[in-house]
Parts: C-alpha cells; structure tokens; sequence
DNA sequence: AATTTTTGTCATGAATTTGTCACACTATCA
DNA sequence: TGATAGTGTGACAAATTCATGACAAAAATT
C-alpha cells in the first residue's frame, strides 16, 4: 500500500534523508523547500502524509499545519511534525494545531518509518456519525438524509453508503476494490465493475441539486468525490 | 449541547491539553490529577463523560473504571481511556471493564473530539416523563394519553412506549434491533421482523387523526419518525 | 371462567434494490 | 487513423426488504 508523502523541509540534506527512507519505505515522496511551495504542489496532487519541519523559512511548519487543517480540502491529511531536540513545549502546540504526531531530530530512520506506518495505519477512512458538508451537499447519518440544494436526495443504501464513504474522504481516489472493501464490506463476491454501476446510479440521484460533476472517475484508477471540475 | 467532562491526568502538560481541547469544542472540563480526586469532585458533580488516563499514581485508571462501573449512580458515565502508545493488551482490558473507547497517546485533537462526539452522541437516547408535542401529536408519559388534532388516539402499552421512543427522537432514524432494545427491553427473544407489525399498528392507530405519514420506512436502515414526507 | 385485548410469528405478495451482462462510448497511444 | 483498454449506460433477472392480513398464544379484564 504505497501512498504519497509530501516532505516540507528546508535544509536540503535532511529533504535528502527523508525523501530516501521514504522511498526504502515502499511510498512516494514529493519534496517541499517551503510552506508556499507545498501548497503550491497541493493543488496537483493531495498527499495521504505530510512530514513538516516545525522551523521553516517564510511561512512555518505550525502556521501551514493551522492552515492546512482548517482547510475542508486538506484537514484529513495526517501531519508529521519535525522538530528540533528537546523542546517539550512543541508537543503541546504541535498536537494542538491538529499534528498527528511528532518526531525530534535528530532521528533515526527506524522509528521514522514506524511513525509513518502507525499514521498512514490509523488513517483508516472512519465513518462517523457526524454530519458531513461538502461543496452544498448535506449527508447527516443519524437521519439518514441526504440534502443539496433544499432538494432532498432519495438514495439506496448502498449509494448512501457510497456517498458517506466518499464525503468521509473526499479528493481522494479510491480504487474499486478499496470502494468494495470500505462500502460493501468483507463479503464480498463482487465484481469490480459492479461499482462501476453504483458510480452511476449515485451520480444520476446527485443531480436532481446539480451535483452530477461531484464523482469524478480518474482513468485507470478509480473514482473521487472533489469539487474541482477538471 | 454541552456537557460536563472528568478529565483525570496526571501530567500536567496533556492535562491542559485535554481542557484546552474540551473547551473548544464548547463543552466544560473538570480536572483532576488523580483517581482519589476525581471520585472526590464526582461526590459534587456527576459528569457526562469522563476522560481516564491508564496510568495514575495511586489508584490506577484500571481500578477506578471498575469502581465506577460497578457504582449504580456512576456506571453509567461513558468512559473514554488514554493509553500510552503500542499496548494492545489494554484495549481487551480497558473495553473489559466497561471502557466505552479508548484513545492512544499521542492522540489527535480532532480524534479526540471526535470520539467524544461520537461517545456523547451514543449515550442512550432517553425517554423523561415530560409531555411531548410535535407536529400536532401530543403525548403525554403521565397520563398515558395521546391526542391528535382533537382526538383521542388509543394505543397499546408496546405502541405507547413505541410512539414515546420515536417523539423522544424524532428525525432520527432507528434500526429494528436499536427499537427492540428501547422499546422492549433488553432481555427479548423477539424477531427484528415483529417491529414491523408493531409500526403498522402504531401507524394505523395513528392514522385516525391524520397522522399516518408520521413514521416512516428508510429502507435498509429501520424508521423514522419526522414531519417531513419525503 | 369467560371474554377481550395485546402480542409475537408467519406466509404472501408487492416494491425496491442489487449484481451482472451486452453494448456504446471515450481516452490514449502506436 | 485504428487499435485497445477503460468507462458509461440501459436492461433484466435474482435477491432483498417491507407491508399486510391472519392466527394462535399470552395477558389482562370482566
């Protein structure tokens, strides 16, 4: 299970070191030398961790993770946070702002790459009952509705389960047999394709309020829910 | 919706952390730094939910959850456990004793919220003894009687006790085994199917005073009572 | 004890949902 | 331009889910 890990580090040696472990670790580090210049590469690609140096030239690393996690596109992206030796007092801020956890330089490889695999582990996309909103459409779990637009949407369980799991992760893509094992469980004697079908289905109850654009299929990969229409 | 929450920590560090927390997301923290104090300020205010750390001087959080679990006044206070780090062994333990979810250090604040959401949330829809009024349908618990647009509405003790489940938690939708364990209590051998007829005739009776729309079927999930119609 | 009410279960049929297929369509690349 | 693999779509049969009437056991009332 590779997964894009966005390095925002300033000192070239130490971007080098990481992108490196990252890489052993079987996932794909996309390097940052500043904050403006990981939420500029943010806008191609949203990546499932980001390692963040705490001290950073411009913008720092707790500013841009304040940021990122007030931002509705990026808050469900776990953050590392980098930090120098010794400080106590940054673990409470770090954490405050919504850092998953933290790693003090130096550090070795080893528990790096732990870190990165209990996060990445614990990102399991968790359904919870909470309300979600995304881009004008309303699921609230508890009633089991569906609204957008003050139009109520009629929905199968299984396009409600569907479309739950993907406000739950929404800009990121989910292969079809992520989407069998998260909305149809383990039983599953399913054909790939059958999602396909589902994709459709939930697309075609979507736009009664004018969401039909709100899935969107990535050729050769898999379907997102994003506001982006490209 | 706020509520009051125990928080018993020794370190003081995460301590004010946790109330930091707490209190942005609008509820009250109470602190304590040991379990002996924490069961002293529970002789004041009982809370609503009560965040316990593992490890303690003194009386362990182990030892306290039990001693609040086995106390009919407390036993009911949903507990939420922070562990150190990586013991599996303690999550067996901790739900063993009554833990109702557990929380690993470090944790996250917006996990943390949201398992405090999600534990206040779970706590078991209740049913007071206060009359309730919606739409037009007025029950009340002490009289035993239920009137709708002037009329009389006659029903069984299963649909009375059915009919004050649903005004209790209206728009909220109930699974079947959600409604037998409310309505008829927890020690059934009944079917998930006799809810069915149950809603039926609860309808029905309904129905005489123009109500009969009121509960609703969501397919796949269980019913609904709401004042909407679709 | 007799009668009435309440309750749980079942069988049936209606309505909806679901998985799959065949075929149309589209992007991509040689 | 064709070839090819990936995706959209309509149709359809099977499976699931629900509403309903009937019925007998249990409980409450007379």
């Amino acid at each position: 299970m590779s997964a894009n890990i966005l390095v925002v580090e300033d000192e070239p040696a130490i971007q080098e070191l990481l992108a490196l472990n990252i890489t052993q670790a079987g996932h794909h580090p996309i390097r940052a030398l500043s904050a403006e210049i990981a939420l500029d590469l943010m806008r191609e690609t949203i990546p499932d961790l980001i390692l963040l140096d705490w001290m950073l030239p411009g913008m720092n690393g707790l500013e841009l993770a304040r940021k990122l996690k007030s931002d509705a596109l990026t808050k469900n992206i776990p953050i590392i946070m980098l930090t120098a030796r010794g400080e106590e007092y940054d673990k409470v801020r770090g954490l405050e702002v919504g850092a998953d956890d933290y790693v003090t330089k130096p550090f070795s490889p080893r528990e790096l790459n732990a870190r990165i695999k209990a996060v990445l582990r614990r990102r399991a996309p968790q359904m919870t009952d909470d309300p979600i909103e995304f881009n004008g459409l309303r699921l609230d779990p508890t009633t089991h509705r569906v609204i957008g637009n003050q139009k109520t949407i009629d929905l199968g369980p299984t396009e409600f389960r569907l479309l739950h799991f993907f406000m739950s992760n929404a800009e990121r893509v989910h292969t079809r047999s992520q989407l069998l094992d998260k909305v149809w469980g383990d039983r599953v004697f399913v054909e790939d394709r059958t999602v396909d079908v589902h994709i459709r289905r939930l697309r075609n109850a979507l736009s009664i309020s004018g969401h039909e654009n709100l899935i969107q299929t990535v050729r050769g990969a898999g379907y997102r829910l994003s506001a982006q229409n490209s």
